[in-house]
DNA sequence: GATGAATGAGTTTTCATTCAT
DNA sequence: TATGAATGAAAACTCATTCAT
């Protein structure tokens, strides 16, 4: 198979960064993990910022398939918007290194140029979803960031935290929990 | 004043890495944007490690005294949680350094080692307060992660929205908008 | 035919070296511009080393030829000095890459051993030529050294410079105008 | 003296292009051969490119002084135009590694940028004097190619051959007669 | 004969740290 | 204290050559 050693190149780096750090990345370290010599990085990859870039959009790619496919055309809203919080959870903990590794590459500005707009776009199928919610009354009118901040920021954090082992998101109730908290943050609530 | 030079460095640190990122950031920068001379900076740290962890600490520091000063005894809980977050919010607004430091630092694994446990010390005194809300059965009986997520997790991403100029926390309608909503997140609610 | 990919590698080193010089040859853009495969060269020749050297021999070759046949037996010294300079000035007009490949292979000293003695061999022809010449007392009984420089020499700049655009001499009285000059300096006068 | 490692640094480069050519040249050996570690070489030099030009600006300074300082104004053409080749040729029995970098140096198409307009400004001062000597008909009417042709390419070969001791420049008497058929070259002469 | 992916030694370059001044 | 030239180990990257197909 023709993508095999590209594989392999992208899912060292994926533990690496994981196990080390971007900052003590280097490229001998990739090639011995890969089981390749270090000048075939360059065979696939233009050079480090290539390869960390490709991977990116690997990564971001695995994800949002993961996300989009527990969407069901349909179904009430917050069955959706849990189906969905739910999956994106349920893909870093089956992919710790993606989520270590999308971690960093967000936070280190001008690291590598495609970072400007940061990773946003990841949940974007969930944001939609949220417009459509704005124009039924059922969520709240919130500034678009707002409701970011509310998604994407609390979804990271307790996700950081689970691998941290602060807390078990593999406990369903703990997840629901979350969700809930999460699903009154953004929605109309009558006290 | 003995401390200047320590300071200028470490301001140095602050600026370069919010500028260039950790990745970039070299010693012979440090020292030039300081004013110092390179070997200088081995006067007031043992080294890099040593001066990024001590920068941390200082950050640390200032933030939580900031945050600290907002609180005030005998006031509603409600007062005193929005009062909380707005100085943490105000806090990185004037000092949007800080932010990006830390938010490196911290999603920079193993790239010093004190990094371990997170920086989710920073919002301690919330958290505090948030214990009381729980006794008082107006706070959610929420796990102390979930918690976390809930407040730190939404509150990073909000200024970093702000500093990529995706909002704008100046205004006070916004930022009240998303105190509300955090509230709403944490609160008991009837619906 | 069999000779058909070593012609194609061949011409593509004379082709690169005279576009990017010998230091940014590599074996890999001979094969993309041969058009076969990097291996294939090593089915020709030895190793680089080999190649070069080889395409030299087939250069100095290929000029020599072109000169011994402007030679005229019974032709006076002059006529045949003249047709023969010709002959070089024109191989080179035809074929600029070969001119640009033979001075930088003899300016680069040890890099491919054989290169010693030099390239002075490739007006051998007109050197025996002026040897009669000295016998004759037409020609002046100059150091061979300095017969070499003054023909050898300034034949190889003219060239240089109509390749620089700096000089044309597709232009018959330029040429002419050269020739005559030379004629000057290796023969016999009387002021 | 604060010039000192940057100038052993030079020499180095003169010694190794001479000694193995512009191919064999890397930094290591530069900075062994200057007592140097490999470091220092970009504390003085951008990288191997500016390194190489640096170079060749001195050379072609220190050459074109020596030329100069031979120039006595008042002095017949002749006098002056053979005291400045002998000061050429002088200048490169002194600094015969001069003589073999600058060779290269023009002969190596694209190898560093500035390398365009070849080194023909090297015998500047010349050219000027030979313009004068047109003027008063003493000099052929001759293309300013040809005139460059005649001297500087018969003058780098004569050179050349010295030191491939195919010659000797150091009697006096080969010197002279070479001096005097370039001097036939290029004035009018009755035959 | 022909390929081109793979190798790994060798190259240029960077940079944290030291130390003579 | 303070300097900044110097170091040299380690990094990214290149490329002639090999070899399984």
């Amino acid at each position: 198979m023709i993508r095999n050693k590209r594989n392999a190149i992208l899912k060292s780096v994926l533990k690496l960064v994981n196990r080390q750090g971007f900052y003590h990345l280097n490229m001998k370290s990739i090639a011995q993990e890969a089981g390749v010599a270090a000048g075939t990085i360059y065979l696939y990859f233009k050079g480090k910022e290539d390869l960390i870039n490709a991977l990116y959009a690997m990564t971001a790619e695995e994800f949002n398939q993961a996300i989009l496919e527990a969407y069901e055309e349909g179904r009430p809203l917050q069955a959706n918007f849990f189906a969905m919080l739910d999956a994106a959870v349920m893909f870093y903990l089956k992919n710790p290194d993606h989520f270590s590794f999308v971690e960093q590459y967000t936070y280190a500005p001008f690291l590598f140029k495609e970072n400007q707009d940061m990773n946003f776009s990841l949940l974007l199928p969930i944001y939609k979803m949220m417009a459509q919610g704005k124009a039924l009354r059922l969520i709240k009118p919130l500034d678009e960031s707002v409701l970011l901040a509310l998604i994407h920021g609390s979804l990271n954090t307790i996700i950081k935290l689970h691998l941290a082992r602060k807390t078990n998101l593999r406990k369903e109730s703990t997840r629901k929990e979350f969700y809930n908290a999460v699903w009154d943050a953004v929605t109309v609530t009558k006290k």
